[in-house]
DNA sequence: TCTACGTTTCAACAGAAGTTGATATGTAGG
DNA sequence: CCTACATATCAACTTCTGTTGAAACGTAGA
């Protein structure tokens, strides 16, 4: 990931309907959820909801897919962890303290599998 | 970190001028840089950098301190790690196919101390 | 205290982003 | 084919954001 797509990945997390929606998709795991139920999950028209889908869709936050008459979007999960991944290049550069904060978060997160942490 | 400075902190990022600003600060160190120093690294006028480093400084990624005549700036460590908290703490909610890429990224990073990870 | 330097604040402007309502597309069923 | 439903697109408007230039503040040294 380069600074242009984290920069448009940040721009896109950073409204509030937006970060609500990843969030809900996020929450709603890979079989996500039909554009019409996120505009009542988030409370935003289905017109501007539309509006900002394509853009979490342009920045590589969600994806999409055809169902029916729906259109169902769940969270782009490798887009995500880019953005994590691009966060965390920026806090290695020589600098440990700001990183170890960040992997002890994550060590506490208990949905790893216990492949890469608790070894 | 609720929503509200998710949001802020987010939306801080996703600005090219601000991005540089903490990539700045962060390969910096918690020495910092001078408010001059900034504005030339990202070639922004000072006027304007004050004005990102005030939003910056309220989404609280960014701290300040007096040297002298000028104002030395340093990434807010603890509030990167809390907005990688946030980032964590959603993508944690039942469904690791999105953390464990994330943490395998984390993994990858040779600034980890060795305590949490390579145990 | 006067001057120089670094930084910040302010008002004004320009441009971008979000919302709204109307309209269009695309899909399933009668 | 026609209707109903789900979603997307478009143009217009409003609001927010970033930039600019001028001016103020605060600090250090002469």
């Amino acid at each position: 990931m380069d600074e242009r797509q984290a920069l448009a990945a940040f721009a896109a997390l950073g409204q509030e309907h937006r970060l609500r929606v990843v969030r809900a998709l996020v929450t709603a795991g890979p079989d996500g959820l039909a554009a019409g139920v996120l505009a009542e999950a988030v409370n935003v028209a289905g017109n501007n909801l539309s509006f900002h889908l394509k853009e979490l869709s342009h920045a590589g936050l969600i994806t999409s897919r055809r169902e029916g008459k729906s259109v169902i979007y769940s969270a782009a999960y490798a887009g995500l962890s880019d953005l994590v991944q691009f966060l965390m290049r920026d806090c290695c550069q020589g600098h440990p303290e700001v990183c170890n904060p960040a992997v002890a978060a994550l060590a506490a997160c208990d949905c790893t599998t216990g492949e890469t942490l608790h070894a």
